[in-house]
RNA sequence: GGGGGAUUUCCCGAGCGGCCAAAGGGGGCAGACUGUAAAUCUGUUGUCACUGACUUCGGUGGUCCGAAUCCACCAUCCCCCA
């Protein structure tokens, strides 16, 4: 049993600040840091995704941003491994991974995972999404109960997942699971949470943020981008509603109004997500004067 | 000046005499989540001493055992004729 690597984790809901604080603790550091967004893996969504740029990056080395084509179907079980190899190559330069993004599924599974179930044809997942709720659901209480009894029969997405592993394995998702999730974490990992005590704070964040993004040339990015139908980027907020703008079914104002309220929802989501990681900090921004307050409480934690 | 229609809980919007604290949707709040996760799904959303009581459906006053629902007047908005 070799020795756990050691990694830091930037985490927390979107517009809190991550990417600002990732970038200072790697100077500090010597780290060098990994996307953990699932958005901001994509080619050419930047502004949108609020990936950082060359400017903001300061010289130091970012991985897997912006490297996967729209077009392409790209998942957890497609990032993990990419993540860990990254994560092995810069601790064996002797520098520091810091991982940075909301994405709690993808850290999630990096941490806790040792390794998906194999892939499924997506032949059965097409066959299985043409089928109803209640079929579905009574499918699952007989092949795997145990799964059944977490999802929600109205969640199709992970019913049909479930099923899907079994059908294409043989195996239940319960069984895989117990196989492939592990209690501890596979790296020495330091995980913060970076949010905002004051929801109206962040919130207002949010709206600030959005604004900057379309003042920025957000609709020139989007215009610029042929997302494939139904793609997993092309679901991304920003995207999809100016999508709407472009084609008339919404004015600028509500385009931009309805990207704040679904970034709102969404940072939301991403708070309750990130109560799960019981052992991470959690570092509030309005507890803090300027982020080299909230670097410095970060450094001596590590250090500690 | 004359005729018609509207006014519902945070918003939109059903309801048209009891089964209404009032459908449904949105939003808010809380939560779940391990191969689509910026996705998907769940619960909750008048107040309280919460298996019951209380205050709500523009305002005031009526009818009725009983009104968001009927009547009268007032207010505001919209439409048509002048």
């Amino acid at each position: 049993m070799s020795k756990k690597i050691k990694i830091v984790a930037v985490v927390g809901p979107t517009a809190g600040g991550k990417t600002a604080l990732a970038i200072e603790l790697a100077k500090r550091l010597d780290g060098e840091i990994i996307c953990c967004d699932s958005m901001q893996i994509y080619k050419k969504m930047v502004i949108g995704s609020a990936a950082p740029t060359e400017k903001e990056k300061q010289g130091i080395p970012h991985h897997l941003f912006g490297f996967v084509p729209v077009e392409k179907n790209f998942s957890a079980a497609d990032y993990v491994p990419l993540a860990r190899q990254k994560i092995e190559e810069i601790a064996s330069r002797g520098k520091l991974p810091i991982l940075c993004g909301g994405t709690g599924l993808y850290l999630e599974s990096l941490m806790y995972q040792s390794d998906y179930s194999p892939s499924v044809d997506m032949k059965i997942r097409d066959e299985l999404n043409k089928k109803g709720e209640e079929e579905l659901y009574e499918m699952l209480e007989k092949y795997d109960p145990e799964a059944a009894k977490q999802i929600h029969k109205n969640n199709k997405k992970r019913v049909v997942r479930a099923l899907e592993i079994y059908l294409g394995t043989g195996k239940t998702k319960t069984e895989w699971d117990a196989a492939t999730r592990t209690k501890e974490s596979i790296y020495d990992a330091r995980v913060f949470v970076l949010s905002y005590r004051d929801r109206e704070i962040l919130y207002e964040r949010i709206n600030r943020r959005v604004d900057i993004m379309v003042e920025s040339g957000l609709i020139d990015e989007v215009k610029g981008i042929d997302f494939p139908e139904g793609s997993t980027a092309g679901e991304a907020i920003g995207y999809k509603e100016l999508r709407g703008y472009l084609s008339g079914k919404a004015t600028l104002e509500e385009a931009a109004n309805d990207i704040k309220q679904a970034t709102r929802r969404y940072a939301k989501r991403q708070i309750t997500w990130f109560k799960r990681e019981k052992n991470a900090l959690n570092l509030y921004a309005d507890d803090y004067d300027k982020l080299e307050d909230i670097v410095n409480i970060v450094l001596n934690y590590l250090t500690s």
